[in-house]
DNA sequence: TTGTAAGCGTTATCAC
DNA sequence: GTGATAACGCTTACAA
């Protein structure tokens, strides 16, 4: 009797209550019911094929009846596995975000995943620490629009699976949308109108994203004869919209790239409040067709992002990271599109050129 | 060699790497920098005050030193207590929600706790799955504007603490907005506009806020004299709202309430495509005051709701049973408010009453 | 106040 | 193919 060795280990007593108060099955009342081994039971559920076909279905047809769950936390020990993927966006309240928070929700739990959702508020040092915590419980990370430094990320990434949405970090899987189709086509666009200067108003200065775009915008400018300035600005928010208005108007611009919708939202509302016309005195462009961008007076022409596949490519890249070590980081070229609506025309200050649209 | 009695344990070997490749330290790393045992170790870093001033600050000098983290499963294991919350909403892409996400999430990390977000997509299948899912990793759950039947709330909830928002299950804790206020303003403000009409575009069939709004419109309206209709209708979307123009052009209301401002945006773009228009014609008001619900042509008039706080105190409530026990399930009155803009204006059929506002 | 040791529910490495 | 058994890293009686 006091003799252990050869017993059966004893029963651990849980600590889940279930229902009805009881205590949640384990895999040793498995093993008891159907008569086998409690490591028998480890295999036949996470290990399929390991296991005779008898016993197995033995086994499942037990787990059914106790109602059986995994306890997250004991498989997560040894194996340091947990099925979910985090990801951190700096502002929770950006339309723009919920379309790349479905992508990657969605994706996630299609392969059996679950996704955890963080925020960082815009700060650079929140943000770091949301990712260390993070990246304890997580298989993988989705940084989306990071403001952390390169640096940091790498450091992030030499832990476990990390991809960056619309920035790219050296050695780090990364997913953009690629700015140039876009851009491209919203500059002919307004060269045709007879646009000639252009201006853009900045997103966050350490906005990786927002330098890309005032990049393209800039040499695409230079290539048409088109001359284009920026509008240094802070928040990227409605209301760091309304705050470049000024500034706009005190340019010689007659049409205005802004980093994103919400900053276009407000820049034209804050125009439109002191009584110019749009599109009339200016032509206003936002980026990534968010929620909401149609609804305004008129509606906003924009540059849209494929938000959407930006989330689920970037899980997806996590996912591949993950059981085939790490990738080509390579940076998949998600298309941009213009979408013409209301608040952009012809240029106030020149005649159209050939082949402008009507008004 | 082979005697192990009164031995140091074996150094367990750790399944997390570091930066350098290194594995992550465990309080036996700590412990043998501080020269303290292990158990002494982890009280010093759970559970203060149980441990002599000085070892304190030693092991917490060491577990600096080490830059160490806890390893939440392995808390997570005996205890049960994960310090994460999970929040299910019925469609992340209702900006509704993300003040309350913000809300919670917020209140969350005020209290050194996580938020663990998941969408189900307006299914009642779904939700009852993520909210199983959940409840199996989290330590409480808050369902905002939950879809499930009140059994299946009752079950979740006895396992684990369960709030519910904008909604009330016997015996569960829950959250409300209270309606009534913003309503009775709202119904007093029409009624001077010379409204005598009132139409409800619904919300989902199952949705206890619909019917709740609903509700108190219809008692309202016929306490001042007015009549009140509904209009069913299906998705609470931009285009369930859409959906809704023709049957309520059929209807002798000039003023008409929408289950929330989603639906009324739709309702009112639809209309104004067909020349109708707004307010001279159709008085809309929705409800919540979400993003972009003052971004329309004329600006939605609604009734707006304190989001923000439904998120927090719902956090605090989880927060509150847990560590109270199940609480008084206290149904906490958040206020709501009329907003004013754009959408309302004086009834088309008869002539304002006596102190209506101006145009 | 601190050390000892037995769990917590899995997975993984051995034997057989 | 299946059964023992030792981790995984932490908490928590119980002793000392």
């Amino acid at each position: 009797m006091s003799e252990s060795t050869g017993m059966q280990a004893p029963r651990p007593r849980s600590t889940r209550r279930m229902a009805g108060g009881k205590q949640a099955p384990t895999i040793y009342d498995i093993a008891e019911l159907a008569g086998v081994n409690p490591s028998t039971v480890s295999r036949a559920l996470s290990t399929p094929g390991r296991v005779s076909a008898k016993t197995q279905t033995r086994i499942e047809d037990a787990a059914r009846k106790l109602n059986y769950q995994v306890n997250a936390f004991a498989r997560a020990l040894p194996t340091g596995r947990t099925r979910t993927i985090g990801l951190i966006v700096s502002d929770i309240t950006n339309p723009a975000y919920f379309d790349i928070i479905r992508g990657a929700g969605t994706a996630a739990s299609a392969r059996d995943y679950t996704l955890m959702l963080a925020e960082s508020t815009e700060s650079a040092e929140l943000e770091l620490t949301a990712a260390r915590r993070m990246l304890a419980t997580v298989d993988g990370l989705i940084l989306a629009s990071p403001r952390l430094s390169d640096a940091d990320i790498s450091q992030l990434a030499s832990q476990k699976p990390v991809v960056v949405i619309n920035r790219t970090v050296d050695g780090v899987g990364s997913v953009v949308a690629d700015t140039e189709a876009g851009v491209a086509d919203a500059l002919r666009h307004l060269a045709a109108m007879g646009h000639r200067h252009i201006a853009y108003v900045a997103g966050p200065e350490r906005s990786w994203m927002s330098q890309r775009r005032w990049e393209t915008i800039k040499a695409r400018s230079d290539w048409s004869g088109l001359s284009a300035t920026v509008v240094a600005s802070g928040v990227p928010t409605v209301d760091g919209g309304r705050r470049a208005a000024a500034a706009v108007r005190e340019g010689f611009a007659t049409a205005v790239f802004c980093y994103n919708d919400l900053m276009a939202i407000g820049l034209m509302r804050e125009l439109q409040a002191a009584g110019v016309n749009i599109p009339d005195e200016f032509s206003i462009l936002g980026f990534d067709n968010i929620f909401g961008s149609d609804f305004t007076t008129p509606p906003l022409s924009t540059i849209k992002s494929p938000l959407h596949e930006l989330g689920t490519t970037a899980l997806g890249y996590v996912l591949e990271e993950l059981d085939k070590g790490p990738g080509p980081h390579r940076l998949p070229v998600l298309r941009t599109e213009l979408v013409l609506r209301g608040s952009t025309g012809p240029s106030p200050r020149q005649a159209p050129g050939p082949g402008a649209a009507t008004a």
